[in-house]
DNA sequence: GATTACTATTTTGTATACAATTTAAAAAGT
DNA sequence: ACTTTTTAAATTGTATACAAAATAGTAATC
């Protein structure tokens, strides 16, 4: 199972509910919950051996959080969206990104630029050996990276909220070897300008990052 | 009770669970509750006439959208910011502000243009009687309806977030009759900028706005 | 045969109960 | 007087039970 770079490995101490949650979460990120499917909360309670309590709590958490939906019908689905709604939630995603580039071309320090290289390399390195699962991760890890240069927890926390609900229509894009290796030359324009330390740059170079990120997204939905 | 542009007056309709979590955020956004002040699970459940079964859900949603953290200690607490993570706060906000005032800049149309001159004008005359509480709903109006002009209601969404959790802090600084002009001529001008269909003066615009506010905020608290 | 009405079953929301922690308080010892 | 230990109280997390609502399924009527 893949293991976002949010999550500490203090997973054994929270309680059955926050595990809950972040399981699904995992799930849906890595896509093996897909959008519009539907959650039960008397099905999810027994595979997690618990009863209903945490798996409402971990539900109605992730509702909030805009993850999961409780749409018209009853009971609560992972999110769907329409192209329409697709766009808009790229277009807002693209504008946090950018912010997040250009803050964190201002704040660039040893520690950040070397943390964004290291992300950098490993999906260069997964890319070239064309390993989808290792990329997605590399990928997550190389963004976290830049949003932890920003040095502003909040900016984050919204980022990474974004690409936790555009996980599963992301993910899709990554077809074959090509792809990895255009995201992560993509990666490469991109760190060139925010260790520019133009905030301007850094931003449009984000921008254009991130519609092509789209673009790509939208094909495969 | 001072009620948001954002509950629709469905409020009968809902569970028990959400209006709760509708009445906290409320009082939070007030100022009724303030920040670091614990909120105790049966107390709120008997204020409520409820069980403590949906005071934990409302308590839980609220804490995974940041209005409320769990601390350390046990029970969970109206979120409370140090100078520097206020900061970081308003910075962010600062950046998705001016993103809602870029994009709106580009959208505008007839009907959202009249909706951000009635908010206006709505704040105009709450400022000039000097009424406050009449004011801060005016001024949540007037913000509200940028964001719906972005038409994108990710970004809308986000933004409201941000303006919730920086409530209590935000209301404080209206101490006096002047401080509600100043805002409102502030607005003013921010709307010229907006109308005049130029995403980066808007932008621009919004960010000096915001600065101000800030700046206002951080000395109140 | 299609539509309406009714019944049954599932599902949700809330309440209550209980065990496990954690904090506070009291008591004992140094 | 100040720790340390023990005990008590409060609080959290989870389980179970139950009532209300919603969907689906079946029967009945036109």
């Amino acid at each position: 199972m893949l293991k976002l770079a949010t999550d500490q490995n203090a997973e054994q101490k929270r309680s059955t509910a926050r595990r809950i949650e972040q399981a699904l979460m995992e799930e849906i990120a890595v896509g093996e919950l897909i959008p519009g499917q539907r959650l039960d909360e008397v099905g999810l309670a027994e595979r997690f051996g618990a009863s209903r309590t945490p798996v409402r709590e971990a539900l109605s958490r992730l509702t909030a959080q805009g993850v999961l939906v409780s749409g018209e019908k009853r009971g609560v689905f992972v999110a769907k969206y329409t192209r329409e709604e697709l766009s808009q939630i790229f277009e807002a995603m693209h504008e946090i990104e950018a912010a997040c580039a250009r803050i964190a071309a201002t704040r660039l320090n040893l520690l950040t630029r070397s943390e964004i290289e290291t992300a950098q390399s490993a999906c260069m390195t997964a890319a070239e050996s064309g390993d989808r699962t290792a990329y997605l991760r590399a990928n997550e890890a190389f963004h976290m990276a830049i949003y932890n240069a920003t040095g502003n927890p909040y900016m984050a926390e919204i980022a990474l909220e974004f690409r936790r609900r555009t996980g599963p229509f992301r993910a899709k894009k990554f077809a074959d070897k090509e792809d990895l290796i255009a995201s992560a030359q993509n990666h490469q324009e991109l760190i060139d300008d925010i260790f520019s330390e133009d905030s301007a740059t850094a931003s449009k170079s984000m921008r254009d990052h991130m519609t092509l990120s789209f673009m790509q997204a939208l094909k495969a939905n």
